[in-house]
DNA sequence: GTCTATAGCCAGATAGAC
DNA sequence: GTCTATCTGGCTATAGAC
């Protein structure tokens, strides 16, 4: 406890790893190049970590954790519907931007690995979607929402938030435009996504 | 010409890089491995594609010239907004079911790679997004659908209809259902998608 | 065109000095 | 804990027989 170095080797190679890893992928990378971003020599990462395995799989795990509390805010019914997209469209996008490339490797990763989802949503504690279900069957029930499946109104939502980040060098492409224009739509999302879902289901 | 095995060692060679490829991506896949799937051996490969990147961009090339014809569909401003939204979403999910793996390949080597963005699209005559956006304009200032900006739908539009596919390792695991019941959600949004989006926008 | 054998290189992992 | 030097295996690519 409160060591004076706080950046100590087995954190900065924590740190270089995530960057290595997420713009790379597993196989891509090579511990060499963590280990010249880390400032530290290849050894030392053996030393920490044992092998390349286990050093991606401790990146993963904490990329994957810092996922889980976003779709929370979906999956938990303590709010209206349409207060939890406004909610989550905002904070998601704001909180992507800050990590762009964090949704991509995740999904790579578990395309990659799909058994590995079902451990991860254990050690995760990852919320049942059945409360977000239940709100959305009954407010198409009380005939405030058009008729639509949970799951689906769940796919739109995510899709919506994190598809442009992923896709941002096709889409910039097919566009036409440069990544400063393309922040700036980023920028409008944070309350266009909101607004283009709710538009969908209000009646 | 009319050679009387069509199956030979050149196509057979391109097939297997396909799928390989596409599974695992570049970097993790083994020239071995393509070798096997092909039923072929490895020396083959050098010597009808030369070196393992070259036969890589092959497939990339072809992969990516399939996904053209799909985008052509909205920038074309031959039918009304709304038949394309309904035409996309469907002929595009029927085809993304035959090639599940395409569209996370494709943006994952982009993602890799960015730079191969603007060669690809001039190779590929990528059509441009102006005729989708005065379309778009002329239906808003019409008082048609609501405000919003041509990239933003059409942002969204791609997103709905892809993001399902490459994302189906998480959905999955989120929602905590099965290969079956997601299957059977994805042919539900062949019109689902396109209802929801219409929805958005029409006044 | 198709194969076997192998060259040559590169990356992950370890040994051992300090 | 940190380094240099090195082992070892695996992978791309080629040489050369048939």
């Amino acid at each position: 406890m409160n060591k004076i170095k706080d950046t100590n080797s087995e954190t900065s190679i924590l740190t270089a790893a995530r960057r290595i890893f997420q713009r790379k992928g597993m196989a891509a990378t090579r511990m060499q190049e963590i280990a010249d971003e880390a400032g530290i020599n290849k050894a030392m990462l053996h030393y920490y970590y044992r092998s390349k395995q286990l050093l991606f799989e401790a990146v993963f795990k904490k990329a994957f954790s810092m996922l889980v509390p976003q779709l929370n805010e979906i999956m938990s019914a303590d709010i209206s519907l349409f207060e939890k997209i406004r909610n989550f469209s905002h904070n998601h996008i704001s909180f992507i931007i800050k990590h762009p490339y964090l949704p991509n490797f995740i999904i790579q990763e578990l395309n990659r690995n799909p058994d590995f989802v079902k451990d991860l949503i254990n050690e995760n504690n990852f919320p049942n979607i059945s409360s977000f279900q239940k709100q959305v069957n009954n407010l198409v029930s009380e005939g405030i929402i058009r008729p639509i499946k949970a799951e689906q109104l769940f796919m739109n939502i995510v899709a919506l938030n994190i598809f442009p980040f992923i896709a941002a060098p096709l889409l910039k492409g097919a566009m036409n435009i440069d990544d400063k224009a393309y922040k700036k739509l980023m920028e409008d999302r944070k309350t266009e996504v909101a607004d283009f879902i709710i538009n969908a289901i209000k009646i």
